[in-house]
DNA sequence: AACGCTCCTAGTAAAGAGATAGGGATAAGA
DNA sequence: TCTTATCCCTATCTCTTTACTAGGAGCGTT
C-alpha cells in the first residue's frame, strides 16, 4: 500500500512548475537538476498530465512547460488519482466481476470508503497550499 | 497503491473465525473451501497473527485457530497496518533518510497525514461492525 | 541550417506480489 | 502405540509491476 513515485514525482514536477513557470516555459532539465530525477523519467510522467491538461507545452528551443491554470486551481487529489490510474486502493472498487465475492463481500464497502476518506483529504489541498506549507 | 491480498485475505480469515469459531477451533482447511483461499497460503497469513495474539492455536488433530477476543475488541485498521507492514503510504514518513530531500520537501507531511486519515477510518471499524454490516 | 526542446516507442533490471511445495512437530483418537 | 489430522516452518518459483534507461523523430526558435 504505497504511493507509487509517479504519483510522488509528479506532485514535486507540478509544484516545481508552480514555483518557477507562472509566466514562461519551463525546461524539464531544469526541473529534473532541480528535484533529482532523471530527464527521461520526468518525461514519460509528464505525458498523462499533459494530456489531461493540467499543463500546456512548447515545441522546440525555448520551449518547455507550464501550468494551465492557478496553482490555488490545482487540486493534489487528481493529480495523484491520475498518475496512481484512480482512486481505489483495491480493484473490485470499481470492476467487482474481478472477484465472485464482491456482491456478498464483508469487506468491499469499508475498501472503498477508505479510499474515499483518502481522497477527500488528497483534495482538499491545492498545489498552492503546498508551497505555503498549508495543509 | 493498491491493498494487498495478504491484508484483504486475513480480514476475511478474521471475519471467518469470528463467525464459524468464536466458541470451538476452526481449521483452516475449513476457512480455505468457504473463502476460495489456499491453505497454504492461508497458513503464511495467519502466521503474523497468531504472533501478534489477535488469535490462538491449538497443533494437533481436531485442532485448528481461534480469535482471542471478543470480535468488538478487534480493529480492522490494526489487522491491515500488521498484514501490510505498517501504517504508511510512503517509506519516507517514518524513515526519512530513504529520501535526502526529506526535510525541505513539501509534500512529505501530506502523504504522512493522507495515511493518517486513511488509518483513522480503518480503525473506526471492529470485526463485528463488519459482520453486521455497519461501518 | 543548426540547435534545443518536446514527444514517442522500446527495452530492461530489480523488486514485490502471490502464491506453491515439502516436510517436521504435535496431539487427539482408534 | 499407531495413525491421522492439524499446525508450523522454510524454501522456491512465477508473474507482474515498478522504476527506470535508451534512442531517435518531430517541431520551432534563433
Amino acid at each position: 500500500m504505497k504511493l507509487s513515485t509517479r504519483s510522488r514525482y509528479g506532485t514535486r514536477l507540478m509544484i516545481d512548475l508552480a514555483r518557477h513557470g507562472l509566466d514562461k516555459f519551463v525546461q524539464l532539465k531544469d526541473v529534473s537538476m532541480r528535484q533529482g530525477i532523471s530527464l527521461k523519467y520526468l518525461e514519460q510522467i509528464v505525458i498523462p498530465l499533459k494530456r489531461a491538461k493540467y499543463l500546456v507545452s512548447a515545441r522546440g528551443a525555448g520551449g518547455g512547460y507550464k501550468l494551465s491554470r492557478a496553482p490555488e486551481a490545482i487540486i493534489v487529489g487528481e493529480i495523484v488519482a491520475l498518475l496512481e490510474g484512480g482512486k481505489n486502493i483495491t480493484q473490485c472498487s470499481t470492476k467487482p466481476q474481478v472477484c465472485d465475492r464482491a456482491s456478498s463481500c464483508l469487506t468491499r464497502s469499508l475498501w472503498i470508503d477508505a479510499a474515499e476518506v483518502l481522497f477527500a483529504k488528497l483534495n482538499s489541498v491545492t498545489l498552492s497550499d503546498l508551497i505555503e506549507n498549508k495543509e
